[in-house]
DNA sequence: AGGCGCAACTTGTATATACAACCATTGCCT
DNA sequence: AGGCAATGGTTGTATATACAAGTTGCGCCT
């Protein structure tokens, strides 16, 4: 049992610092121009350090100095010009579009009532697809809910969703005709991220029935999945029917 | 597929420009791997060269293979992991709505085929509700297009568009099988803020008929008016088959 | 059989260098 | 004065190298 001497295993901890969060040296320049034109320091258009500038201010390479400027015109916030320099992009693309939004939160500011039935909660089994969706590894377990949302106790949206039990392990405790998962999830998880598929489709029989709908009736389908800073918590299927429901965004460019 | 010729294939003309093309060796190895994954050669989760097999197998620096993967995974087509490798991206978002986009950009990227078919181009009577939807005053005329979208010679997108005529004059003089609406009036009134209603919806017959589908398939329907400083410039209405399209987005908050 | 550590591999960061492509300005020549 | 060529500065592409940091799996040892 190799008891006689203390074992430094690899993971003593021999680092001084409480963590390792030295930043790259390319996020520092990075963080260095955000701060000028957050300040109004650097206007619209206005020309920023060249690569060889930054590259003595910040005693860095120049590939260094170069990612820096890199990383910030792929997001929108440089522009470059070969031969020219580099320069504050005009528009700065805040695309603060389709902000996650909570049903009920939708429903009431229409100024109607929204009611929440819950159909199923419980855990279930993970098959190959739900551990490629949520990015599941080994033995971690989903929990699966089914709930319908009611605007004015008329059906209005069938939500199936699925949540990684491991991020989430409470979440069959709770009561979602209180509080919506949505609502819930936010509170343990808070979202980073999230992707969207938006579909048009004809629902199945049994979500037909929960919608009080007939089969012919189109369906406006959203597969959501929503990321938290520890992984994937959860795939939200939301069906509601086009005659009902409609998704709306604003995009400012 | 009636030979028509207005149909303007946007994706021969565009590959062969007349400049010499010589693409960057990273570019080369870009398109190896996305041809790998169209080709369903690498499917979802499928592990991809590392840095150093292609460095071996295009005979380029490690940086510059590297390179190549870094932009893909940038793009959302990869996934990396430091130690473990990379790995082809298990959901891409088919179109993005934080991004205003061109369907021809879409469907080439997909490296599909784009052809618009120009149905109807014309002056028309302006009726209170364009007048609200365009937000025009006193004797301002409004231009209407009707534009079919093609992928692959198959019907993918019918695109009904009203301009208001005083923001631009110029819009009945295009030929919109060589440029779409949406690029040229990028190109004259540029875009600043965009608002979309989605709907499930059954399309109306004359629209079922051009995108050659039956009048029970679900369509997804976009409502988009976009706004230049001038003004509202236009309001479209986007028609897909719901068994053919889809919308993505991606959003990081 | 099981646990542990090590080695091999992979991606992340960083440097130094070289040349090509492009832009804007300077300054010369007509 | 006007046109044009040279020049210096800037970004784009590419290579070679080095070390850090994380993952995986093999094999030794108990």
């Amino acid at each position: 049992m190799t008891a006689n001497s203390t074992v430094h295993s690899s993971n003593s901890t021999n680092n001084s610092s409480s963590k390792k969060d030295k930043p790259a040296k390319y996020t520092i320049i990075k963080q260095f121009i955000c701060e000028n034109i957050e300040s109004g320091e650097w206007p619209q258009n206005a020309k920023v350090p060249s690569e060889n500038e930054l590259t003595q201010q910040f005693d860095v390479s120049r590939m260094t100095a170069r990612r820096a400027l890199q990383d910030l015109t792929e997001q929108g916030i440089l522009v470059r010009s070969q031969g020219a320099g580099t320069f504050v992009a005009t528009f700065k693309s805040q695309s603060s579009l389709l902000e996650i939004r909570n049903i009920s939160d939708e429903i009431n500011e229409r100024g109607h009532q929204h009611k929440a039935k819950q159909l199923i909660l419980r855990s279930i089994a993970v098959t190959e697809e739900l551990a490629i969706l949520l990015n599941l590894k080994n033995n971690e377990h989903v929990f699966y809910s089914e709930i319908l949302h009611l605007e004015n106790d008329e059906p209005i949206q069938l939500e199936q969703r699925y949540v990684n039990a491991s991020l989430v392990p409470e979440y069959l405790l709770q009561d979602f005709s209180q509080i919506t998962p949505h609502e819930y999830l936010s509170s343990v998880a808070p979202l980073t991220e999230a992707t969207h598929e938006i579909e048009a489709v004809l629902a199945k029989a049994n979500i037909c029935q929960q919608l009080e709908i007939n089969s012919s009736t189109p369906c406006l389908q959203v597969k959501r999945r929503t990321w938290s800073k520890q992984g994937v918590v959860s795939f939200a299927m939301l069906t509601s029917p086009g005659d009902k429901y409609r998704l709306g965004s604003h995009l400012v460019i």
